[in-house]
RNA sequence: GGCCCAUUCGUCUAGUGGUUAGGACACCGCCCUCUCAAGGCGGGAACAGGAGUUCAAGUCUCCUAUGGGUCACCA
């Protein structure tokens, strides 16, 4: 059975690095018909917001990634972790630590001037006289002295540090007695029952730490996967000054959740050649010992060319949908899939797309100068007054093909080029020389509001 | 600074001792064309550096450089 889980912190909103471990923690779940659990890691009551974790789930609706049971709280659960704190002051396996933040401090400052590693020298360790007066004491776990931790990620391989070189008898419950990240982590992922947790790298640092969490409590070790940081472009780790960070913002942008995930899915794992993955491939596909071990930045031109991609497939009910959220309902539009399939080839974005509907379909306000300069001239208004009226006595027209074909006939009566007339009529229709084909505007638009519209144009300029 | 991790075209990557080092995005050119796109075809572009091991190294080993992560009563 496979157990995976996302761990976020609740300070702020979902970002890209986390959606990608989210996304990778979701398929190696569901792939094995395991079970993919949200866990909100809120053990610093100071610092969490209950909006911060309604976000995240907005961001997980949005992708699709759901999740198996009840979002876990850790702040709810400060009775259990009590429990295992008292449990290892019991075993002896942890003590309470007198040491002032004054005296920490200090202590730091002294190794940081000899310049050694800063860490905590054991002072209370094995303490056992009358503690000072006034204080109340941490609890620190006791780490293995001069021991080498070994763990097999399924990434990066091998590792493994020397207890001197990285561990000091770190807190596990504050002086107001809740209880700290790395204690509560392994915790909860040995009651879970994980089997793999897949993070961040920025976490392989705690790996040995956890692990004596686990030792300490008897509790089995999962198997870990770190997963390599996304960078901005310069190469830097991605920060919220490169902006684009925030999961919802790439709705705002116009960009569908597919095209997301298939980004994300990209950087950092691939499958030999292939750059597009539907779902039912990255479930079928996916597999996290494959993930590359060095970081990636971020290509914001791929993920725009991923979401052309799918803009130009995906079946015009969903694109109908996608549309809605821009303010954009063509669903009861007679034309719809004419107007979709002469626009999509063209739209990088779903709010690009919403906006070119727009000029379709709404009769233009204002003429682009430039355009009007370069192609309303010579007979531009005898061109269009003719070509009007030889619509106007062509019966009942509706689709591309058969606009098509009488303008056919009314350029060869009257020698006219296509860009002659097509060009004034794209300024006329949609206010600008810049649209799709003129017979697929026609149609959509249909003969009235084309004459219509031509007629205004004539009138005003 | 200690410890850990990484390093193939500008970017995402393929590559598991023998390849003309492949693909994709971006860029450039040509074609198509009623504009703009899309599409088709083509082009330039990479193994961080140095020592080894080997008949043979992008692939194995070591060193150097560079980049990243982490060292809290944050998570």
């Amino acid at each position: 059975m496979i157990t995976t889980r996302f761990a976020p912190s609740p300070t702020g909103y979902l970002h890209i690095g986390g959606l990608r471990t989210a996304l990778y923690s979701y398929l190696w779940a569901r792939k094995n018909e395991g079970k993919f659990l949200l866990r909100i890691e809120d053990t610093d009551l100071a610092r969490n917001s209950q909006e911060a974790t309604v976000a995240i789930e907005k961001a997980f609706e949005w992708t699709g990634l759901a999740h198996d049971g009840e979002v876990i709280y850790q702040s709810k659960r400060f009775d259990l972790y009590k429990k295992y704190i008292q449990q290892l002051l019991d075993e002896d396996k942890a003590y309470h630590c007198y040491m002032s933040r004054e005296e920490l401090d200090d202590l730091r400052a002294t190794q940081k001037a000899n310049k050694q590693r800063t860490k905590y020298d054991g002072k209370y360790r094995d303490f056992d006289s009358t503690p000072p007066e006034g204080i109340s004491p941490v609890v620190r776990i006791k780490s293995p002295i001069n021991r080498v931790i070994t763990f097999t990620d399924g990434i990066k391989g091998e590792i493994s540090v020397n207890s001197d070189d990285v561990l000091d008898d770190f807190i596990i419950a504050r002086s107001d007695g809740t209880p700290t990240y790395n204690f509560v982590v392994a915790i909860d992922d040995a009651l879970m029952r994980m089997s793999d947790v897949i993070r961040g790298d920025d976490h392989l640092s705690n790996t040995p730490k956890q692990i004596i969490v686990y030792e300490a409590l008897g509790f089995e070790i999962p198997k870990f996967y770190h997963v390599p940081m996304i960078l901005n472009s310069k190469g830097q780790k991605l920060s919220k000054r490169d902006g684009a960070m925030d999961v919802m913002g790439y709705k705002d942008e116009g960009i569908l959740p597919v095209a997301l995930l298939n980004f994300l899915i990209r950087l950092g794992w691939s499958n030999g050649d292939q750059e597009i993955f539907s779902k039912d491939e990255m479930l079928e596909l996916f597999n996290p010992s494959n993930i590359n071990k060095s970081a990636s930045a971020y290509n914001y031109e791929k993920l725009i060319w991923l979401n052309s991609h799918y803009i130009k497939t995906l079946p015009y009910q969903e694109l109908i949908e996608e549309l809605k959220y821009f303010d954009v309902d063509i669903s009861i539009n007679e034309k719809k899939e004419i107007l979709i399939d002469s626009l999509r080839e063209r739209a990088k974005t779903i709010k690009e797309f919403a906006q070119s509907i727009n000029t379709i379909i709404k009769a233009p306000v204002e003429y682009e100068a430039k355009g009007c300069k370069k192609w309303l001239k010579n007979e531009w208004k005898e061109i269009l007054t003719n070509y009007v009226e030889y619509l106007k006595n062509s019966g009942d027209l509706d689709l591309p093909e058969e606009f098509e074909k009488i303008t056919d006939d009314f350029m060869l009566k009257n020698e006219i080029k296509l860009r002659n007339l097509a060009q004034p009529l794209r300024i006329a229709m949609v206010g600008s020389p810049v649209s799709p084909s003129v017979f697929d505007v026609i149609s959509i638009i249909g003969k009235d509001e084309l004459i219509a519209r031509v007629e205004k144009l004539i009138t005003e300029k």
